[in-house]
Parts: structure tokens; C-alpha cells; sequence
DNA sequence: CTCAATACCTAGAAAAACTTGGTAAAGGAC
DNA sequence: GTCCTTTACCAAGTTTTTCTAGGTATTGAG
């Protein structure tokens, strides 16, 4: 499958999150994660295209095509409002998900 | 793919924690992850099983045909020192990953 | 006798991330 | 001037994993 099974599920929420901040283009999305997690994340744009594709065709997303801070053509997303309250679910989501995978985890180490 | 896309990568390390406490059946396994979990994550055996036979065939757990507490013929699972390693990889891996995540979707919650 | 629980297994579907390829334009190095 | 890196996008097909939906068999309760 790749690399990061981890980040399977995740990687919805993370956009969600960085687009949530202001809309941005799909290759700034992704410099952002990366650089949020001290590129203990990685974005492959293999993962990333498609994720933003079904993400609008999901309604979770809008975009709109633009102009990049380097002034080279950029489509940028946002959110919409059902968007913002997918990224509240899966922020609750996980943080149910994480406590208990950590619970499991953490038990009975030195 | 399923209901519970955040599992993916995860299943493999519960299971190795799991039995890292000392041989346990596949069944065993499963209500032992549940439980602990509080069922917030459910084990589906479409997935436990598969991922007993590969964990197996990758040489991370061994398995003994035994007689389960209730005395039904059961399979007991057991850490090989591949698995042990492994263990404390993907625990590593899993803590570098989730405080990642968490670290990003907490930025500026109320 | 029937039903729930225990215990295992498999085939195929579904989903997501990734590999690998490509397009295009800008700017700096040489 | 040509080359290379960076920015920015996209798509086809592979891989991995979880899950759905079936199945077998045994035990004990009612």
C-alpha cells in the first residue's frame, strides 16, 4: 500500500485542518503538513492529488484556480461548511482512536 | 476498505502487544483488544485472521494448536524475537506519529 | 432441539496510499 | 543558451489492508 499505513484516515483530517486555516493550494498543503510535523510526515502528491479530488467531489472542499505566491498558476481549496464539521468529527475521531491505541500501548512499559 | 480506516497499520502493533503478554488464541486476542479499548476499536475477524497468517508468515508470531479455558481447539499465537523487535519499532513509530497528528489538529482549538 | 457463544477460516470487495510516469513554467547556475 | 531545481498539477495502475459475507464445528443453556 506504501509507506505510512499510518496515515491511512489521516491524511483527510490533516487537509482538513491546513485548509481550515484559509484556502490554500495542493502543493502548499502539503509543504504545510510537512512542515507542522517536522517532516515526520510526509505528503506524497501521489496520496495528496486524489485525496483533494474525492475530497471535493465529497463536498468536504471547494477550489478555485489562482495564482501561487509565485505568481504560477495554483488551485486553491477551502472549506465547506460540511467540510468543517467532517474536520470535527475526525478531530474528535481520533483523538478517541489515538488515547486508545496509546492506552493499549503504554501499559506495562518501564 | 472499511469502517474503520484509522485502524489500518495499527491492528498489526495491538496484536503484537496483545501477545507479548504470553500466548493467546486468535479469539482471545481479539475480545482481550476490545476489551481493553473499552470498545472503541472493534476487531472484525475478516481482518484478525488475515493478519494472524501474514504476522505469522513474516515470521513475527509463531503459533501451537492448544485447548482453549472453555477446552475448544484453539490456535495460540506467541512474540518470536522478530516480533518482540517489531514491537518496539511500531510502539516507537506509533508515538512519533500520533503526537504528529495531535500536535497539528490541537493547534488552536478553544 | 434450537440457539448463542466460542473458535477458526476464506474469497472477494472496497478504500486509500503509493509508485511512476507525465506536463508546464520560472529562475539560477554554468 | 542550455541545464537543473523548484514549483505546481495530474493520472494509471499497484499494493496493502480492512472489511463483508459467507462458511465449518463444538459446547452449553434453555
Amino acid at each position: 500500500m506504501g509507506r505510512n499505513p499510518l496515515l491511512h484516515g489521516t491524511l483527510e483530517t490533516l487537509i482538513l485542518k491546513t485548509v481550515s486555516d484559509g484556502p490554500r493550494h495542493g502543493y502548499a498543503i502539503a509543504r504545510w503538513i510537512e512542515q507542522q510535523t517536522r517532516d515526520r510526515i510526509a505528503i506524497e502528491e501521489g496520496s495528496l492529488y486524489p485525496a483533494l479530488y474525492r475530497m471535493e467531489k465529497r463536498g468536504l472542499l471547494q477550489s478555485e484556480w489562482g495564482r501561487s505566491e509565485l505568481d504560477r498558476r495554483a488551485k486553491f481549496y477551502s472549506l465547506t461548511p460540511k467540510g468543517e464539521a467532517q474536520l470535527v468529527k475526525e478531530t474528535e475521531a481520533w483523538a478517541a482512536f489515538s488515547a486508545a491505541v496509546s492506552g493499549m500501548l503504554n501499559k506495562g512499559q518501564s
